[in-house]
RNA sequence: GCCCCCAUCGUCUAGAGGCCUAGGACGCCACCCUUUCAAGGUGGAGAUCACCGGUUCGAAUCCGGUUGGGGGUACCA
């Protein structure tokens, strides 16, 4: 039983509120993505907030990483937080949770005095134990309520001993919180299963996730709360606190989780995890954005190739699914592969340069090409690109000094070693005629088909001899452009050198 | 353990009681195209719709149970 997707009539405030603990994540990415699309299908606010409370794992680094891939994939956000040098967008600001302190203090100072919050002095050793008593007696864990009900005098005794307070919530007993989610219905949690009073400040003072989560929405007014699954049953703890804090709780929708291929929870340890991976290897943000929005949702047609654009216009939350959804990377680069032939030539270029300007660096090609050089080649790899990555792959020989031949591989398999230096001398010397006039793909077939012809040889095996002397490598683009991109004198050169490496391994074997 | 969620080809999915002899896509296999590799085209294999029971003239679709899987259960987010 699924409710209308948008209730009620406030205005659509959504957010993303990543956790710089790592770099993004594919699963926070997708997330990003479904908010992102919902505000924009239905003209509302789509926020950024930074939930950086766990200083312990968290950096600037990650921030940075983070930002910059949801920019790089096109998500981009209406209100959020300072960046380098650019002031915080939007009327809520600071959209950062340590720059939020206050207003978690003020929160917690409220419920304190209304005594829906009460401090605890428990030690980590001793909820240890607490945990494990409870396990070994086949008991759900939760928290005893040791200090749930001290007088004021009990109090200040433990803060006399100065005892460092965290600040816990009263979970009332055995009463039902239910809520309409957007996408698995009617759900209904007992708050015996939420594991007791928990805690929304640490002993420290620093705010805990589930407490600023709520304040933040709260105070950011979202109407919306789009994410993952697994903090469906969180889903009860917050409500409390949209309650105790006088609000109704927003509307909420949780995802299907992405999955490793065991189907478990995607996790670095078992896929790859990292926008900026995908990235690196030359996914670009097109199939990125199309994989993603797919993984979970469809159109509800047999429509798949989807620019941004046009999701934006068909998005919405009912035909999202229920169940989890595996990350296959082959259908990814499948999708990579349909997204880079549909670039223009000329943004094909400019998304290439990278990539071989690092494979230049890294020693992989020798000389960086000009852009009209790789202008010139995109006719020829363009439907060869399951990732821009692959492009050194596919062309570096064109790069290098000097291409390693296996003298073995310069022989077809019809072939023997005499007929292949045979047609690689004749070869050479058609390819030289040629050159002496003009350079042309559609002058140099005939030419050499006609060799073939001539001297009986199947055109395929005098070809795939040629194609590895001047490439070393038996796959490669169309022969005779391959040739041209090369030019001449470096044509002419390798099949010298093919020449010569045929002959050397030759005589090797006579004597 | 307890609580919650989920269940259609290997994978992503279409499917809202008769249109389903369960459709598409990725991957796989053949063939066509072809100088190799791709791309493209055509065709094929691949799902007793997890299982059992019910409701109904009729169920992949509704209900109940079972099994299986996943998530949550922190002074992590």
């Amino acid at each position: 039983m699924r409710s209308s997707p948008i209730a009620g009539t406030s205005p659509i405030r959504v957010r993303i509120a990543p956790s710089p603990t790592g770099p993004l994540h594919i699963g926070t990415a997708r997330t990003a993505l479904f908010n992102f699309l919902f505000a924009r299908h239905h003209q509302g606010t789509f926020i950024l907030r930074l939930e950086d409370t766990d200083q312990a794992r968290g950096s600037l680094a990650f921030e940075k990483d983070i930002l910059d891939g949801l920019h790089t994939l096109g998500i981009t956000w209406d209100e959020g937080p300072a960046v380098s040098g650019e002031e915080a967008r939007g009327p809520h600001a600071p959209y950062r949770q340590m720059e939020r302190l206050p207003l978690y203090a003020e929160a917690a100072s409220d419920l304190l005095a209304r005594d829906l919050v009460y401090p605890c002095y428990c030690l980590p050793d001793q909820l240890d134990a607490d945990r494990k008593l409870a396990e070994a007696e086949h008991r759900p864990p939760r928290y005893v309520g040791r200090c749930a009900n001290f007088t004021p005098e009990e109090r200040k005794v433990r803060e006399a001993a100065s005892l460092a307070a965290a600040l816990r919530f009263r979970v009332p007993e055995n009463t039902l919180v239910g809520f309409d989610d957007l996408i698995r219905g009617h759900v209904e949690i007992n708050t015996d299963a939420l594991g007791g009073d928990f805690v929304l400040v640490r002993g420290d003072g620093s705010p805990l996730y589930h407490f600023t989560v709520v304040v933040d929405d709260v105070e950011m007014e979202i109407s919306h709360v789009i994410r993952g699954e697994d903090h469906l049953s969180n889903t009860p703890k917050h409500i409390l606190l949209f309650r105790a804090m006088g609000h109704e709780p927003p509307v909420f929708a949780h995802l299907p989780l992405i999955l490793n291929p065991d189907r478990t929870k995607m996790s670095k340890r078992k896929s790859q995890t990292a926008v900026g991976d995908y990235l690196a290897q030359g996914f670009i943000r097109e199939a990125l954005v199309n994989y993603l929005a797919l993984l979970g949702w469809s159109t509800g047609s047999e429509d798949e190739i989807l620019g941004m654009d046009e999701l934006i216009r068909r998005f919405d939350l009912d035909h999202v699914h229920q169940a989890g959804a595996v990350f296959d990377r082959e259908r990814l680069e499948w999708l990579n592969g349909q997204w880079v032939r549909r670039l223009d030539p000329d943004e094909l270029v400019d998304r290439l340069r990278p990539f071989l300007e690092a494979d230049a660096v890294a020693g992989r090609i020798d000389r960086m090409p000009p852009d009209g050089q790789i202008r010139a080649l995109v006719p020829l790899v363009r439907e060869r690109l399951p990732t821009l990555g692959a492009i050194t792959d596919q062309v570096g020989f064109l790069f290098v000094d000097h291409v390693a031949i296996d003298p073995a591989m310069l022989v077809p398999k019809r072939w023997d070693a005499a007929t292949a230096l045979d047609g690689l001398a004749a070869a050479r010397e058609v390819i030289a005629d040629v050159g002496r006039v003009s350079f042309e793909a559609d002058e140099l077939e005939p030419l050499l088909r006609s060799l073939a012809e001539r001297r009986g040889w199947k055109a395929g095996d005098l070809f795939m001899a040629i194609r590895v002397a001047v490439t070393g490598r038996t796959a490669t683009p169309p022969l005779f452009d391959t040739l041209v991109a090369l030019g001449y004198e470096q044509a002419l050169h390798r099949m010298d050198r093919a020449i010569g490496v045929l002959r050397a391994a030759a005589s090797a074997t006579a004597t």
